[in-house]
Formats: structure tokens, C-alpha cells, sequence
DNA sequence: GTTCTCACA
DNA sequence: TGTGAGAA
């Protein structure tokens, strides 16, 4: 499998993102949610933090922020908390599918 | 700086 | 569903 320049680019810069995590204070700030808002979310089991290592501060990927301004949209849109998560859940059950999908062509191709 | 818990609306 | 305050 070949890439061209542009998607080889994608590919890093995905992988940069994929690594970068940040603390609760960064998140808060950047999607404008209370940090007390992002714990309680978690609490929910809307969103999976990661565990930095020792300490016990929660580490937020790319993921994370994502799926976080996802919540934040939707539960603007006058969902609920518990539909917001489902909404989400299917979606990337989707998107999980549909890349295995494509991993099998490409395995039984190759 | 972060975490948790109890209580309240 | 979301917040405040105190303690660690």
C-alpha cells in the first residue's frame, strides 16, 4: 500500500494527536466545559480518561476532547446527557465497523 | 496543580 | 443535570 505526500502527512499528524494529552485545566479551557462539568461526565461513563503514570491526574487525548465537544454540542441541541453518550457510542461503534470492514478487503487482497 | 466526597438545587 | 466548598 502506497501513500502520496499529503496523506502521509495525515498519518503523522494523527499520530502526533494521538499522543498528545493534556490536563483537565487545558481541556476546561479549550472547550469552555467546567472542569467539574468533564469529572462528572467521566462519572457517567460518557467519557474514558487516561491515568498519567504515578500520579493520579487525569490525562485527556485527542479522543477525549473530541468526544467532549461532541457532548457539549449535542446536549445544546436539547438532548440528554444518557442520549448524547448513546449517540456517540453508536457512532463509533459505526466508524470501528466500518474501518474492519475495510481492514478485511484488504487483509483477504493482500 | 489535581483528586475526592457530601450536600444542594 | 450540574454546582460549591472543603480536605487531601
Amino acid at each position: 500500500m502506497e501513500f502520496d505526500e499529503s496523506t502521509v502527512h495525515a498519518l503523522l499528524d494523527f499520530d502526533l494527536l494521538s499522543k498528545l494529552v493534556v490536563g483537565i485545566g487545558e481541556v476546561s479551557d479549550i472547550t469552555g466545559v467546567p472542569q467539574r462539568q468533564i469529572r462528572y461526565w467521566e462519572d457517567k461513563g460518557i467519557i474514558r480518561t487516561i491515568k498519567d503514570g504515578e500520579g493520579t491526574t487525569r490525562k485527556y487525548d485527542y479522543m477525549n476532547i473530541k468526544k467532549i465537544l461532541l457532548v457539549k454540542e449535542l446536549l445544546d441541541d436539547g438532548y440528554t446527557l444518557d442520549a448524547a453518550a448513546r449517540k456517540i457510542e453508536d457512532r463509533l461503534k459505526l466508524v470501528d465497523e466500518a474501518f474492519k470492514k475495510l481492514a478485511d478487503r484488504k487483509g483477504s487482497t493482500e
